[in-house]
DNA sequence: CGTGCCCTTGATGTGTTTCAAACTGGGTGG
DNA sequence: CCACCCAGTTTGAAACACATCAAGGGCACG
């Protein structure tokens, strides 16, 4: 199971442009395919940037929305808010990540996006990119690839909160992160989470305390090495046959 | 909170061509706003019908996707399989939700969708709708806003199955259902359910047992009659107070 | 008029939450 | 440099919500 925008995404060797551009780590890659006669156009619209600092949002619930923006460097958590004034964080995003679609349908964000490491966003202004979608077909049907793998990646958390314990749910999560960080070049089978117990626990429908549980858990069968943020996966065999068996 | 693709849209008042054509019960309303050139286009496009008798398939997961559709009658569920085998549901449909949204990603289905009572559809194929969007930048947007909103709706099941009890997530259940009917004309406080309990439960990530008492609970609070899948708000305002408080 | 599916209700079991206490490590100021 | 502090984490014990198991009942359909 894949619980993240980028996961499926096809893998396409760098255009020369965006090598340049520094946009390597993440960036564009989900939109820019080599040799397509948008690429330029597109990067040079994606040429600004915003950097963000570790727990300052990127935008709120309620922000008109003029950009979208593509993760750089860095990871951000995604929130939404209950009536009751309780946060519940809906997804962890890394570099090649899109944030804002779903603010498209109400020209508003819907959710809040935070910064849990210091950040940096390429924007894109919607209404270029509009433009741009009008002159390139390809292109467009790209951009829907993204919002529709997104409203996948969503049914998929729907699976796992609806219908997984919470060892389950725990192992997905690791198994999710770290194929995430491995396909932008990370360590194969270390992290370090930059996330707390609690937002882990509230990603996945769980509190604080049982997640610090299944991580111990887990460490007791050998399958991890947890110590604080610190993962090191030991049986990443095991840890699949306990996220998908 | 919403759950639903619909219940947020604008209601605009039906073109007159959209009325000829037998789409009032739904259909594209979300797409065709009055006194756009591509009215007429999109409804020559939309011609095409399916009928999709109880208990029968509109299409199933790995399906190649080659169109997608638009509710026309009847209620539909989707839904994802499980590893192990179990299905789990992931959304019900009424006329004018669009069905496929999920599978453009990667060009075939993601889910199932199976009718749970005798339904009709209209099926745009996708091609040919990509080929009117780009000629009319008004109903790309509109179309752009679909899919958006089904990510707000998936985040918002996902609020629901990680932060709610069994008796607000029924009621939720409940509000939003009837709220639906209710924008596409249907009785402002009874219903008829097309749906078991399993199914319900399902999509709430619970078990039939515990929808069933919640909604005995709910009938012995005076908020709510039900007798088999007959259901009639008694006390909506009572209910909100549950759903939200 | 029976048969099967669905629904309801009760008794019991279990996984997760809640409450509470102790521990850890990084950062700050004396 | 060390002591302190504090947010975050771990762990235990008790409570609770939901699941599971089991039995009975209603309705639709053949």
């Amino acid at each position: 199971m894949s619980l993240n925008p980028a996961s499926t995404r096809h893998v396409e060797p760098t255009p020369a442009c965006v090598e340049r551009s520094g946009l390597t780590q993440g960036g564009l890659q989900q939109l820019v395919v080599p040799d397509q006669a948008y690429s330029e156009r597109l990067l040079a619209l994606a040429n600004g940037r915003r950097t963000v600092r570790r727990g300052a949002p990127l935008y709120r619930s309620g922000d008109r929305l003029s950009q979208l923006y593509v993760v750089d460097s860095g990871l951000f958590k995604t929130c939404l808010l209950h009536e009751d004034g309780r946060s519940q964080v809906t997804g962890f995003h890394l570099s090649g990540d899109w944030l804002g679609l779903d603010g498209i349908v109400s020209d508003s964000h819907h959710s809040d996006a935070v910064a849990l490491e210091d950040a940096q966003v390429c924007t894109i202004d919607y209404n270029e990119l509009e433009a741009l979608l009008h002159e390139f077909p390809d292109l467009r049907r790209q951009f829907q690839r993204i919002l529709s793998r997104e409203i996948v990646r969503s049914t998929e958390m729907m699976q796992l909160l609806g219908g997984m314990c919470a060892e389950k749910r725990v192992a997905t999560f690791l198994l999710d992160l770290t194929q995430r960080l491995r396909e932008r070049g990370g360590p194969e089978t270390s992290l370090v989470l930059p996330m707390t117990r609690e937002e882990i626990g509230s990603c996945l429908g769980l509190k604080l305390e049982t997640v610090s549980r299944m991580f111990s858990k887990l460490r007791k069968a050998g399958v991890l090495d947890v110590t604080q943020r610190h993962v090191q996966l030991v049986d990443v065999a095991a840890l699949q046959q306990i996220a998908h068996g």
